[in-house]
RNA sequence: GGAGAAAUACCCAAGUCUGGUUGAAGGGACCGGUCUUGAAAACCGGGAGGUCGGCGACGGCGCGGGGGUUCGAAUCCCUCUUUCUCCGCCA
């Protein structure tokens, strides 16, 4: 969400930046909302006169009550009485207007940076780095999940007849890889100073809609039955929600928390969950890295953390590119974003596997949090997240990667330590 | 899950029975000063937070959240949430 105060100063600049994202639909929005906001402001207006006016002859009624002039009270009250209606409907419109203008204002997208590529969607994102040699081997990789069942590591027959498809047994060794990969990548961000967090996985609806759009969670969210309660679909939901309507320290900033936690998703509408093996399921889990900074500070902790990942995959002997998504692919809440892409020897060319993204105050501005600076000002805060890593999908590119010619898979160094001390992991 | 008590501003806390002069006593913390080599202590002084509208004067809202009664609600009623005590149950 953007500050009004954009539209009401200077909507030649919205409206610029809507056109770069290609949502010309929402371009009649801003003047929509700037007529509203005016009607809005006069009816405040009003009513506030009305009230005033009302409190005073209340008062009024007080102090003749105390003074024994029940007569002229009763005038009085029956003065106050008849502007009741009148106060009533300009409430009424006052509360119409005001929830008119912010669920517009919800539709207009954040300003995004000025260096942010023009493209309409993804096929325009731009390659800007890659990081490592992608390799490819002179034998053929095979699909993920059959790699993971060469090592009796999956089990989705069982899977579907206990919960149904979109769910999993990962078993054994690969079991633990999962576990080993999720450990090493926490304490990766804990060396990086992160913060290690273990949030409720289960939210109540006013957080859910304090951190999502209603299309959203009818689309993600689980819930629960005879309870207000919701699965998260993933820790940034527990996170982000933390932090509603509080007001933080300085000193405080920055907070920089890698949380872990199961995410549960319906995957309802474009995908579903048709794709075969561990691609896009009902359950996996995740290492997130979420940041809330100064204003100033959200561009050096954007670069930082998108570095991270690059530096995690490539410990990890993976292969990674960072892409820039274009204006067109960045979300409405976004200012900036990228996604850091895993190279998949067997398809031979890369995928996603982290989404780094700066959305300045959009987010901090809907939920409200702010920070008071230290001459006593109260500023949004800004806030940015990351993925750390996500297995089962970040597997898929950890199997390929590592696959050997026998069909063993080498295990790399810094993840040994969390697998007893195993080099290989090998058929039986 | 059962019974009871409670939620007031940055923190503690009065006011709630008996609705109006209470945007809210009193402390603490905070800021300024005196004293001191400096600090602490003591004393003197200061302003009371938030949010929305307004150029401003000022005004609206606001005593955990939401709703109601009333001319008027921190105060009465309903409801939700949270905390504490006791009982029960259980990793």
């Amino acid at each position: 969400m953007i500050d009004i105060k954009l539209i009401r100063e200077n909507r030649d600049l919205v409206k610029e930046n809507i056109k770069k994202k290609f949502q010309n639909q929402k371009l009649p929005l801003v003047d929509e909302i700037y007529e509203l906001d005016v009607t809005y402001r006069e009816t405040k207006q009003q009513m506030d006169e009305a009230r005033a006016l009302k409190n005073r002859l209340s008062d009024q009624i007080g102090t003749l009550m105390r003074e024994g002039k029940k007569e002229e009270a009763m005038t009085v009250k029956e003065q106050v009485s008849e502007m009741g209606k009148e106060i009533d409907q300009l409430t009424a419109k006052e509360d119409e207007l005001g929830k008119t203008i912010k669920e517009k204002m919800m539709m207009i997208p954040n300003i995004i940076a000025d260096d942010v590529p023009i493209g309409e969607d993804d096929s325009k994102n731009v390659e800007e780095k890659r990081f490592g040699e992608p390799v490819v081997p002179p034998y053929e990789i095979p699909y993920h999940s059959d790699i993971m069942e060469s090592f009796s590591g999956l089990d989705k027959e069982a899977a579907a007849r206990v919960s149904g498809n979109g769910f999993y047994y990962l078993v054994g060794d690969i079991a633990r890889l999962h576990s080993a990969v999720l450990a090493y990548a926490r304490d990766f961000m804990i060396d990086k100073g992160f913060t290690y967090c273990i949030p409720p996985y289960m939210i109540r609806s006013d957080a859910v809609d304090g951190v999502m759009s209603f299309e959203e969670k009818n689309n993600m969210m689980y819930k629960i039955e005879g309870e207000d309660l919701y699965l998260i679909g993933t820790s940034e939901h527990s996170m982000i929600a933390k932090f509603k309507d509080q007001i933080l320290k300085e000193s405080d900033l920055p907070i920089t928390m890698t949380s872990y936690s199961p995410c549960f998703r319906k995957e309802v509408g474009a995908h579903g969950i048709e794709e075969r093996g561990v691609y896009r399921i009902h359950q996996f889990e995740k290492q997130e890295m979420v940041v809330l900074c100064k204003p100033e500070d959200s561009e050096s902790w954007y670069d930082k953390m998108w570095n991270y990942s690059v530096e995690l995959f490539r410990t990890l002997d993976i292969p990674v590119r960072k892409l820039v998504c274009c204006s067109g692919d960045l979300a409405d809440l976004k200012y900036r974003s990228c996604d850091i892409e895993a190279w998949s020897p067997r398809q031979q060319k890369y995928f996603e596997v982290c989404s780094c993204s700066n959305l300045t105050d959009a987010q901090a501005r809907r939920l409200a949090i702010r920070y008071k600076k230290e001459n006593g000002d109260k500023e949004f805060v800004h806030t940015l997240n990351n993925t750390v890593i996500a297995p089962p999908r970040m597997l898929i590119a950890l199997l390929e990667n590592n696959y050997q010619e026998d069909g063993s898979i080498l295990i790399p160094k810094v993840l040994r330590p969390y697998m007893g001390g195993k080099e290989k992991i090998e058929k039986k």
